[in-house]
DNA sequence: CGTAGCTTTGACGAGGGTCAAAATAAGTGG
DNA sequence: CCACTTATTTTGACCCTCGTCAAAGCTACG
């Protein structure tokens, strides 16, 4: 199953036509891109949507003077925002961490897949949905908790969005990123994201090595990381909607 | 003219009839709140969209430990998420920081205002997309800039935001919000917010007291800030649909 | 196997937090 | 409209978390 299509399902039921349209945007202009080059640029055109498909990549801001700032990860299933092609030009990059795959959703195909889909579409409008309210919790995220609890949060955060789309293998995920890059996405320095990870280490939360995180101790890494899952809305909330199988 | 009205018409311009048809959608279940109340609490269903007509308020996450976090501010014109009736909780509170009033828009009343006005559904989703961009930009304010820096930002946000709404008067504009609030929405201490606030004072850049908020040197103030009114997305950029006139 | 990138350590410094109290301003009730 | 209460702003002293700088190990990969 494609990992959008998964993701999705944490939301509604979708009956077997609804699948194969999102199988079919996902399967047409599929692109590939190196580790470590845009996806698309900031001051661009935003002419498609894009699905991620394999790989990470993240949304970042560099301002005047060269500090980075990543404002959010895509991993599979993602998306970048429905309907970016009404602006004119993107206020941020996209940039690809791994080699990724992503899919080039034209506007035209968005919309012949979604025409006359009312369950599709409202699934589709849960995700961006989620996708802001993973916005609002990295806001408090940063502007409210500590270092140790910024660093448990975020790898917590990424944890639960590997596994609603199938990418978890039970405390262990693949973690493909730099602690420069967990630093320019927690507003927090290399040096001191590393101090913070050692603590989590010593303290026996988590392992990570080797772009892979094991967490060790779920509740213990939860209460440290003042975690609430919840803002993620992966509860089935739209189950009234199912398809009827 | 609403608010709203003349945010969307920053992207494109409406016809008279679709004009008319926001204007049904803002006279319609009007409701009014006093300062300080909840308008919609975390845990409750958001059984509407609601529409800012008068007063500001903001959206805010507290943690367990009674830390708050201000998400955004909203001001006349800002629409809570379309379509946030899809999701069966609140995530975030949104509270009345003045007393404010607002209409209540079914999910039929905005499915009939949108319901074959391709236009302004594109403006709409624009706004959505531009509110994601607040929000972005917030992570990168918080996450790299200064407190001096932060302050300056978030007070030329708010204030290009009301003059996209038409409610500035030249260099100045309310500004009801309190030390304590630019400290919760920008991840600082009322304290250090006070200090922030005399040296924006003390180098000519502003005047703030009394609710009001002069721009006594906006190049200076941008400068200060590394404001860049880009992200707001409010240059016209879906001139090419204009409704012609 | 060499080189660039990433992680780790240590010493030191600074931006912003904390605590407490005073000075103002803004409400509220009589 | 005044007296009283409650917010909000302001100051000052002190301190802690996190940043800076620099160098040394590690890893990964061409």
């Amino acid at each position: 199953m494609n990992p959008l299509t998964r993701k999705l399902e944490h939301f509604v039921k979708l009956s077997e036509e609804e699948r194969r349209a999102l199988d079919v945007l996902a399967s047409q202009h599929v692109r590939e891109r190196r580790a470590r080059v845009d996806i698309i640029g900031e001051g661009e055109k935003p002419d498609n949507l894009k699905l991620m498909l394999k790989g990470w990549a993240c949304r970042y801001k560099v301002m005047e003077d060269g500090r980075r700032q990543i404002v959010d990860f895509l991993v599979p299933g993602d998306l970048c925002d429905l309907n970016i092609y009404i602006l004119r030009e993107m206020d941020h990059s996209i940039g690809a961490i791994t080699p990724v795959v992503y899919a080039q959703i034209s506007r035209e195909a968005f919309e012949a897949a979604t025409e006359g889909r009312t369950r599709l579409m409202q699934a589709l409008w849960w995700d961006t949905l989620v996708s802001s309210a993973i916005q609002r919790e990295w806001i408090a995220n940063i502007g409210q908790r500590s270092a140790l609890e910024r660093v448990a949060h975020l790898l917590l955060e990424l944890f639960h969005r590997m596994e609603a789309v199938g990418l978890t293998d039970g405390d262990r995920c693949a973690m493909p990123i730099t602690q420069t890059e967990l630093a320019d996405a927690l507003g927090l320095t290399a040096v001191h994201i590393n101090r913070m990870v050692q603590e989590l280490r010593g303290t026996g939360l988590i392992e990570l090595s080797g772009k892979t995180l094991t967490i060790l101790d779920r509740d213990g890494l939860t209460r440290t990381a003042q975690f609430n899952p919840h803002y993620l809305h992966l509860q089935r909330e739209g189950r009234h909607l199912d398809a009827n199988s």
